[in-house]
DNA sequence: AAGAGGCCCTGATAGC
DNA sequence: TGCTATCAGGGCCTCT
């Protein structure tokens, strides 16, 4: 599901419900997450405020009382639900809670507010909560991401040096976290076709031309899909269920064999791995 | 330092 | 119907 734009909207969201409340309750059902979930988890949750929801690249950042942050990141598979109360049971004294999209397996983690409940879901587990305890420890943690697409830092001189005599292509880069922060295996093919680059390209042989498309178009993409609600593939939705709808502006993803959507290319869309990764793009249009 | 490759995990889908 | 193989949007680690 997550990359930047996806995870600003649950951020968003999440930023809009949870803001300003206090967390009575933390359980915990399965701590077996990419990082395994700390001993001391619920200890540092339970009974705090929650100043602010903040973003950083693909990463939510829960801004808690006493200087504490909580990090959550989403993998490829986790997802945010809210479950609101709507009522109480007098015989049992429970509360009833709703969510039409709540999945019935890989609940792993639930913060009980006054109201609501917020559930994380993860099938595939490599997602993760972190707690750090002071705002050293999490810039420390984040300063070796980076800079945002969106970034003054992400210029035409840092993109220079950083590329200089690098043998691996340029879409490799595009997915470094330590290169540019936020964009993954989606969003690379689509701004490198924006951008009429090559996946293969080598890095070192990027020009001031190709580096300028490639900072123009990688905000423009992710701010188009922030705007769309993020992409839908598989199931991906915001907290409240709703879907994203960037997908229906994929260029090349998810197109192979299809016809090149620039008007004066008559090439039709290649997929090819990279790194593991699936790669789409147009080899007649893409140099 | 830079690059290649393996690994964490479940679920959906395709092919037989 | 049911088996097996393959693939999926991320990022870490180790080895050379």
């Amino acid at each position: 599901m997550p990359e930047l734009p996806e995870v600003e909207v649950v951020k968003e969201s999440l930023s809009r419900t949870i803001t300003g409340k206090k967390i009575y309750k933390v359980s915990v059902k399965n701590r077996n997450l990419r990082i395994k979930i700390h001993k001391d988890f619920e200890k540092n949750l339970k009974l705090k405020f929650i100043k602010k929801v903040n973003r950083f690249s693909k990463y939510i950042i829960l801004d808690l009382e006493n200087n504490k942050y909580c990090v959550i990141h989403l993998g490829m598979s986790g997802t945010i639900h809210i479950l609101k109360k709507i009522g109480l049971n007098n015989k049992t004294n429970t509360s009833f809670y709703h969510s039409p999209f709540l999945p019935k397996k890989h609940n792993h983690v639930t913060l009980k507010l006054k109201d609501m409940s917020i559930i994380y879901n993860d099938p595939r587990r490599f997602g993760f909560f972190k707690i750090f305890n002071n705002k050293l420890s999490l810039e420390k943690y984040f300063s070796r991401f980076g800079p945002e697409p969106f970034s003054n830092k992400f210029n035409i001189n840092y993109c220079k040096n950083y590329l200089y005599k690098k043998k691996k292509n340029i879409k490799n880069f595009l997915l470094d976290q330590k290169f540019v922060s936020g964009i993954g295996n989606i969003y690379a093919s689509e701004i490198l076709f924006k951008s009429k680059i090559n996946p293969k390209k080598e890095a070192s042989l990027i020009t001031n031309s190709d580096i300028k498309k490639i900072i123009r178009f990688s905000r423009a993409t992710l701010n188009h899909a922030i705007k769309s609600g993020g992409s839908t593939i598989r199931d991906f939705k915001n907290i409240g269920g709703n879907k994203g709808y960037y997908q229906n502006n994929f260029k090349v993803y998810n197109r192979e064999n299809k016809n090149c959507l620039d008007a004066r290319c008559k090439g039709l869309i290649k997929k090819i791995i990279i790194t593991n990764r699936s790669t789409f793009f147009c080899n007649i249009c893409q140099k």
